[in-house]
DNA sequence: AAGACGGGGAG
DNA sequence: CTCCCAGTCTT
């Protein structure tokens, strides 16, 4: 791993986060482009918001890269541009909780702090027969105290790496490889046998079926077709990624009550028209299916030399590209450049 | 304590 | 399909 040839503060921490809730093997890519980017804290802080989004494009979660800038900000105004070395002081960073303060501080600085996260949660949880789910009040607070007391007396930083990677490649969550485990005579749930049982169910919240629509509205402006975009807002799912029309707060049952919801965002009667294509997509806990249609502003001959009300924009396809867009986004900005060139004389 | 937040890897 | 991933933050 990257990181670990040159495990500085700056790097670790980058890892990380990127590491929260995603495979290594996802980051890796991401990491070596984000390295060249943005070598030290100092560029991150000085970074474009929608250039960070753009690198973080499709690791999902973009409020860790919006709380990493902030974090930046913070250590430039408060620590001198310097990652502070303070637990105390890393746990205030946003984005950083206890596992993300613990990996950093143990690895790029040999502090002796436990970590707790899925691998290490599965581990010790084996490791000491834990009958309830790690994720029970009383069993996190316990599987935190053993975490900590496995520790050894210098090493915490490759001791926890460890940890963790014998959870992430032998102390599978199904068919664990105990023949394979260094330390599987020492394990309780091994020795009772208990490996599958072990760690217990997590609840799960229920999967959501949903429709959605997103309305594809276009005009021509200095020769080029310009389309119709916005920034998503702060608070929502992919907040501060651009997309194309679509109401992404509530499922939307019909295609016309879909241009209903965009007619009051623009203050212009749209109306939908042909279907374009259908995404299925998992987000969060909705399964989505999402249509694409073509739409087309009632007034078009007005609108089009208006600028659109804030923060909707028009936008060329071009443009579309460069932004950080979430990954269904991404795909219909690149079936409509297809669509572009191949279809360019119809329209 | 529970839910929101993304997307993909792996079986 | 389902489960899970080097979690954090907000109700």
């Amino acid at each position: 791993m990257p990181w670990r040839s040159d495990p500085r503060p700056y790097h670790v921490w980058v890892s990380e986060i990127m590491l929260q809730q995603t495979q290594v093997a996802t980051v890796l890519p991401y990491y070596r482009r984000w390295m060249e980017s943005f070598p030290t804290v100092a560029d991150l802080a000085a970074a474009d918001e929608s250039e960070l989004m753009r690198h973080w494009e499709g690791l999902g979660y973009y409020r860790r890269v919006r709380s990493m800038h902030a974090a930046a900000k913070q250590i430039m105004s408060e620590h001198g541009g310097e990652f502070p070395l303070q637990y105390d002081q890393v746990l205030a960073l946003p984005g950083v909780g206890r596992y993300t303060a613990g990996a950093v501080l143990s690895i790029a600085a040999g502090a002796k702090l436990p970590v707790l996260e899925g691998n290490t949660q599965r581990v010790y949880s084996r490791w000491i027969a834990l009958r309830v789910p790690p994720t029970d009040r009383a069993a996190n607070k316990l599987l935190w105290d053993v975490a900590a007391r496995m520790l050894p007396r210098s090493g915490s930083g490759q001791f926890n790496q460890a940890a963790m990677e014998l959870g992430a490649l032998v102390c599978l969550p199904k068919n664990p490889k105990c023949d394979q485990c260094p330390v599987h005579h020492h394990c309780r749930a091994a020795e009772l046998g208990l490996q599958a049982e072990i760690p217990g169910k997590i609840k799960r919240i229920a999967y959501e079926d949903r429709t959605e629509f997103a309305l594809i509205l276009s005009r021509e402006a200095r020769g080029a077709t310009q389309y119709l975009a916005r920034p998503l807002p702060d608070g929502g799912r992919w907040a501060g990624l651009w997309d194309f029309p679509r109401c992404t707060e509530a499922a939307t049952e019909s295609v016309d009550a879909a241009a209903g919801w965009l007619s009051q965002q623009l203050g212009t009667e749209v109306a939908a028209g042909v279907r374009l294509q259908t995404l299925r997509h998992a987000v969060t806990k909705f399964r989505i299916s999402l249509h694409v249609h073509q739409a087309a502003l009632s007034n078009a001959g007005v609108a089009a030399d208006r600028t659109a009300p804030a923060p909707w924009q028009w936008v060329s396809l071009d443009q579309i590209r460069t932004l950080p867009l979430s990954v269904t986004g991404r795909k219909i900005a690149e079936f409509l450049a297809a669509d572009d060139q191949s279809f360019l004389p119809l329209s």
